[in-house]
DNA sequence: GCTAGATAGATAGCAAGCTACCTATCTATG
DNA sequence: CATAGATAGGTAGCTTGCTATCTATCTAGC
């Protein structure tokens, strides 16, 4: 049965009292990914560039030109986030944003020359962080990690 | 060979372009913790707590009275972040910070009455918070889960 | 015993996430 | 066709993380 619910570990942990914040894994995952993140920017801003622009020069490489609500909900952040991001990226060169007579209110975003270098540049970078992070762990392992983070994600909901 | 780096994944991953976004696990993860922070913070609020407020009452419930610094270390916060949390948290009667003669630097922080109601009040909400996030995991996943996440936490080091 | 460097905490200011709300536009319906 | 509601994006302002820097105090070495 390996999706029961482990009724002696709950008890005993309510038992215990607050053993949340020393040995759960919920204070260890956040940790982790706040570390992670910090590990990417380090590298990212190493090569000159932020977390949110790889993020997006990424995205639109990968899905081609997109309205921002859609790069928003792919990147899930929020629209005002990536309004900020954008406007920043757009005043370095890096995206444009063309609205077009078929839906006037929509904004399509598309990388710009310098952002096509930039994602150049970085894409290399992106990909050793990566595996840095992921250095010692198995295919296997890293499926495992992988599904067990999508069980999770389905439990807290796509908020 | 459990540990081996997988060289095959690795290149294919480079040729396919960025894949990073889409099915890595670096996305996931932050995706991940994002999401589970904001369960905590929305079932807390419930509770009328913060998430800040919920770690700093269970590490002093832990471990007893504890400077500043060191609960700033215990909480993986920096220093500053936690001055903030602790003023409007002194400001609310949930905890003193009290100058002893020994170190006249140092500032002990300790629960307060309020503070204590207020841990009683939550802890239970924090208890089945998590319970919910790991619903479906057994205690092997979640060790499993533990361990990877250590093993990445080593990999991108205690920043 | 004095002074240089280390340490604890506070303050200021930046970044990036969020919600609430505004404007402009589109769509669907009476 | 007019208009009510939905939708795209922007603006304002909050929160919580950070770094840099300041003050006060402690500690070690001369």
């Amino acid at each position: 049965m390996p999706g029961r619910q482990s009724a002696e570990r709950l008890a005993a942990e309510a038992d215990a009292g607050p053993t949340w914040l020393r040995s759960s894994v919920a204070p260890k995952l956040h940790l982790t990914a706040k570390s992670c993140r910090a590990f990417f920017e380090e590298r990212l801003a190493e090569a000159g560039a932020t977390f949110a622009a790889w993020t997006v020069l990424a995205a639109l490489k990968l899905e081609g030109p997109m309205i921002q609500r859609a790069l928003a909900q792919y990147l899930s952040i929020e629209g005002p986030t990536l309004s900020r991001h954008l406007e920043s990226m757009e005043r370095r060169g890096l995206v444009v944003r063309r609205r077009t007579d078929l839906d006037r209110r929509a904004a399509t975003v598309e990388i710009a020359p310098d952002g096509e270098e930039m994602y150049n540049r970085i894409s290399s970078v992106a990909i050793s962080s990566q595996q840095d992070m992921l250095k010692g762990l198995s295919d296997r392992e890293i499926a495992q990690l992988s599904t067990l983070l999508d069980r999770i994600l389905e439990n807290v909901g796509p908020r």
